[in-house]
DNA sequence: TTTTGACCGGAACATACGTGCGGAGAAGCT
DNA sequence: AGCTTCTCCGCACGTATGTTCCGGTCAAAA
């Protein structure tokens, strides 16, 4: 629940720093939102900063000046498009960090703005930076981005992330599950499939997309 | 006139600026430019900026961190998505119907907004659907979109969409010139390149992107 | 040849700016 | 009365970051 109410200072703090984007085209520093809305330190703002962060109003970067993103409908943007969080340094050999949506924009994490017609109302769509070529079957190779709707559960014919426990690995592929047995179908036509008892496959997410940007 | 002309450094300054503004929402430090255009000295960004600043295409605020503002043409205001033209119902055996900036939006050609990042500042792209598995070595499937900058030449390396005169197909590949012969090399390491006289293959398009959505 | 001016490199300098820390009052809870 | 929790304050530390200086190269101009 990021439906906090936010107090008086924070909303002048906000509407501040949109005032100040709307001027200059960079963000305020911790000083200028100081003078700017009467406060009387700097550790103020940037502790109402950092619970306007945490309610998911804007990003920080951290030890970065002027570090400041406004999220959401604080930010004035182009009505059809999305903005998601991106997965990269994806440990091999561990399942896929989900990110819900009360954390992602606490950390640091990379995000992206993607028009809605990629992620068609999905919610909590998320991109993985694909790293080297172990996707390769999957028709995804080193440095594609792909989309993933976050989901513990999937549908005969469906591309999902899966984790494999006994191989402690996640893969790609079209998901049947056929009497008690998971089929894996790699995407590209020319491979074999690889069959799994259900109980050694866990689910984590829905492949809604990909992109690929090259050179 | 501020039309001077600018060095092939200032003009990498000016195009890294705008993507790291597209990128996070706030300008870039000296010291991001830098290392983003791998220039040895920050007095040497400095003075670079100092051109730019004087020739109008950006302004700087004195003593201020990130205090850039891009000005003119070279700022991307609202539109960080750009419209382009999908060519679908392509024709095997004929080569690419590339459209030109004046007539694809007379026609009735399908578009597509796409995030500028994806196109970076490239000119001119335009989509093509692709229709069956004839581009599987390249990683492209049936519906795939592949974004393609139009183009008669290529660099060593590039994917590009090539048109074998002989074969009569496009296709896409890899790109190199050794001495008199054209090697096309499919992006799937997995597999063979072919060999082609140069006079054999015309370069329709360079790949900037590919975009798969999934179900 | 010397001079001039555009451009680059390396380093040091000065300050802009985020962050941590101790503390304080107010309001709730046991 | 204690004990948290929230909010605010002032200050100082350290690093992030703009700026400056001095020297160098190279090509065009004088």
């Amino acid at each position: 629940m990021m439906a906090k109410k936010l107090s008086e200072k924070q909303k002048r703090i906000l509407e501040f720093i949109q005032l100040f984007l709307d001027e200059h085209h960079y963000p305020p520093t911790v000083r200028d939102i100081q003078t700017g809305c009467e406060i009387s330190s700097t550790s103020v703002v940037d502790y109402n900063l950092r619970i306007l962060q945490r309610e998911g109003y804007l990003k920080r970067q951290n030890e970065v000046s002027r570090g400041i993103e406004l999220l959401g409908t604080s930010r004035r943007r182009a009505p059809n498009v999305v903005t998601i969080p991106i997965l990269s340094n994806i440990a091999a050999g561990e399942p896929l960090p989900v990110p819900s949506q009360d954390t992602w924009n606490n950390e640091n994490t990379e995000t992206m703005d993607l028009p809605t017609f990629l992620t068609r109302g999905k919610e909590n769509v998320f991109g993985v930076r694909v790293k080297g070529q172990s996707m390769i079957d999957a028709l995804i190779t080193d440095g594609d981005l792909v989309l993933l709707e976050p989901t513990q559960t999937a549908s005969d014919g469906d591309m999902v992330a899966a984790w494999l426990r006994d191989n402690e690995e996640v893969t790609l592929k079209r998901f049947f599950l056929e009497n008690g047995r998971v089929r894996l179908q790699p995407a590209n036509p020319s491979m074999d499939p690889i069959y799994v008892p259900a109980d050694k496959v866990s689910v984590q997410g829905r492949v809604v997309g990909v992109i690929r940007s090259v050179n």
